[in-house]
RNA sequence: GGUUCCGUAGCUCAGUUGGAUAGAGCAACAGCCUUCUAAGCUGUGGGUCUUGGGUUCGAGUCCCAACGGGAUCACCA
């Protein structure tokens, strides 16, 4: 049991004997002591005062007396206003610590018997990953790990959207203007040319609208009138009819932005269990239509079109087929949600997708459960906020985007260079010199990006490259390749925790931390922040450092104490890289 | 305009679900490498928690309003 909940128990016992009252334990606020005062854990008495009918400081000391004498942790108390300090005796902490570094699965919380499907990345397949896909990612691909260590089975998906009007405009382009350019004939990345072509598409449109207008067409009719988007959408028609050479064509440039974006995942280290294709799915969800008619939540307009009235809910009304029986977007996700359900037996949906759509949500799930599903209040929609620029919002088709391929590169060439001006990896080998700028330049595009909370707009300056001091993944990394070293050294010492070894302040903290670490794994669970991770390891780590620096541990010639701490090192650095195994990234031996 | 998210140090961000004197990092300045890795440690300066009300023993945190910023409200995806 954690310090925390025997406490709360015995307090509660205590409120019992002493007024007669009864509180539940997990009412009790009971918190860690804040450090400028002296105690372990603190009881705030203020809301027990209705029953206590005494001061604050009476009903504190009077408590305090009772657990002193009946919790045989408890070394002392003191009470400052009403707050009632608790202070625990140095052999709790021993056997925690020794709780702690014997328990392998530290952190893997027992199963919840449920099952999640995470959806994330669901890349368009007509430009290359950017920035703001890197933070979709590392949500997505962390808040899998983070549930399923919290003990759920995680069913990693995305559904690529690999269809539609964006695809028909980068492959016009590349018919029109690239003379048969290939991957292999430019040395371009796949999805960086296809990329190309999107902008290019692009830049052609808009010239022609700019002629059209100048014509005296008003720019709406131009949108619509100009040559290349009419023949985009001609070329869209013609490939749901199957035409074979749109299809090949489809085929070959599609074929071209996966192998580029395998390499983009690869590097980023990002897997999935499920992968779903949109020109595969996106029929589903007629039968929705038709049965959501017969139910009557779906009404048809004179003209075929059908509606969901969502107007009594405070939204407006939303279109679910249009008028020539074609499905729009939220047709197919309704299908895809409704069979995902049903195929997998889920106990929730989390979709790891942008705030911009935070309507859509709202919507998709409120038709779902009109349908009648009662999953539909199990979706759950993770919705971040924007990557921003100094400059604002980035753009793919003005070319204003922080390109994600470039960015892993200088982040790698940043580690490289840092550790070299270092000298500290001289003598390791070429091979393994490469993997560990590789996994530190990741770690910290990683941190960054992660340790913000994900609802908010965040800011990136590409002027300021990422750093690697202070509160960042490499400062984590670091931490640990020092433990690491300590612990190769003491290699033949044998580490165990003897009781009798009283802690200082200094260790007490960071086995406190340590054993905080699955109540964060659980709540970053529950509010699917991988930031609680993050800010609890950077802690850790913090705490660690101001020790090693203050403490000597090889050096140490009492055996029992120097025992005692290479299991508390060991314990961090393990701790350390469970946390940070949570987030996706890698702790070096050595940096 | 409706809905919704956000507003904390010069900058980037925390803030344990309402608790004690609001914390880190960066940037600036001053120190610490014959001692386990200086990608580290220590110190100094920096705040009307956007503003105004309310709720209560107690508000950065909850409620209302205003101001400022983002997103969204398509027979687009």
């Amino acid at each position: 049991m954690s310090a925390e909940s025997l406490l709360a128990l015995k307090a509660s016992e205590a409120v019992k004997a002493l007024y007669g009252a009864d509180i539940a334990p997990e009412s009790l606020q009971l918190q860690p002591t804040r450090k400028e005062f002296e105690g372990d854990y603190t009881l705030v008495v203020f809301p027990l005062l209705r029953i206590s009918h005494a001061s604050p400081e009476a009903t504190g000391a009077a408590i305090g007396d009772y657990l002193a004498a009946n919790v045989p942790e408890i070394a002392s108390f003191n009470v400052v206003k009403g707050f009632l300090n608790i202070l625990l005796s140095p052999v709790y902490w021993d056997e925690l610590l020794e709780e702690i570094a014997a328990d392998g699965d530290f952190g893997q919380l027992p199963s919840t018997g449920k099952r999640i499907m995470v959806e994330f990345s669901s890349p368009n397949t007509n430009k290359p990953l950017h920035l703001g896909h890197i933070r979709n990612n590392l949500l997505g691909d962390s808040v899998s790990r983070i549930l399923s260590a919290a003990g759920n089975e995680v069913i990693k998906a995305t559904l690529v959207n690999d269809r539609g009007i964006h695809i028909c405009k980068s492959m016009l382009a590349w018919k029109k203007l690239f003379g048969g350019e290939t991957p292999e004939s430019s040395g371009k990345k796949g999805d960086h040319l296809v990329g190309d072509c999107y902008v290019a598409f692009d830049k052609l449109y808009k010239s022609e609208i700019a002629e059209l207008v100048k014509g005296g067409m008003d720019e709406e009719e131009a949108k619509k009138e100009a040559p290349s988007i009419k023949e985009a959408h001609e070329m869209l028609r013609l490939w749901e009819q199957g035409d074979p050479e749109v299809r090949e064509l489809w085929k070959m440039m599609n074929g071209w932005v996966f192998a580029g974006f395998d390499e983009t995942y690869k590097a980023l280290g990002i897997t999935f269990d499920k992968v779903d294709y949109e020109s595969e799915n996106y029929l589903l969800g007629k039968d929705l239509v038709r049965e959501g008619l017969e139910k009557g939540v779906f009404v048809k307009d004179p003209d075929g079109s059908v509606w969901c009235d969502l107007t009594s809910d405070g939204l407006d009304r939303k279109i679910v087929l249009r008028s020539d029986g074609t499905s729009v977007y939220i047709t197919q996700d309704l299908g895809t949600a409704e069979k995902r359900f049903s195929e997998y037996a889920l106990d929730s949906h989390v979709y790891v997708v942008g705030n911009e759509q935070d309507y859509h949500f709202q919507v998709l799930k409120l038709i779902l459960s009109k349908l009648g599903f009662d999953w539909a209040e199990r979706i759950f929609h993770l919705s971040y906020g924007m990557v921003e620029l100094p400059e604002g919002k980035m753009k793919s088709r003005e070319g204003t985007v922080v390109d994600a391929d470039d960015l892993i590169f200088k982040m790698y060439a940043e580690a490289k260079a840092t550790s070299e001006e270092s000298g500290k990896l001289a003598d390791v080998p070429e091979e393994e010199r490469e993997e560990l700028y590789r996994m530190i330049g990741l770690g910290a595009l990683k941190y960054f990006i992660i340790k913000v909370d994900p609802k908010k707009t965040m800011l990136f300056d590409p002027k300021e490259s990422i750093d690697f001091n202070g509160n960042t993944g490499p400062f984590i990394q670091y931490t640990h390749a020092r433990i690491r070293s300590i612990l190769r050294k003491a290699e033949g010492i044998e580490a165990a925790v003897a009781p009798g070894v009283i802690p200082s302040a200094k260790e007490v903290r960071l086995i406190k931390l340590l054993s905080f670490y699955p109540s964060k794994v659980g709540e970053a669970a529950e509010s699917f922040s991988p930031s609680v991770i993050a800010n609890y390891a950077y802690d850790l780590a913090k705490e660690f450092n101001q020790y090693y620096h203050d403490t000597r541990i090889l050096g140490e010639p009492d055996k029992t104490l120097l025992s005692f701490r290479l299991v508390l090192a060991k314990a961090v650095a393990t701790t350390l890289s469970k946390a940070m195994g949570l987030l996706g990234i890698g702790l070096p031996e050595r940096m």
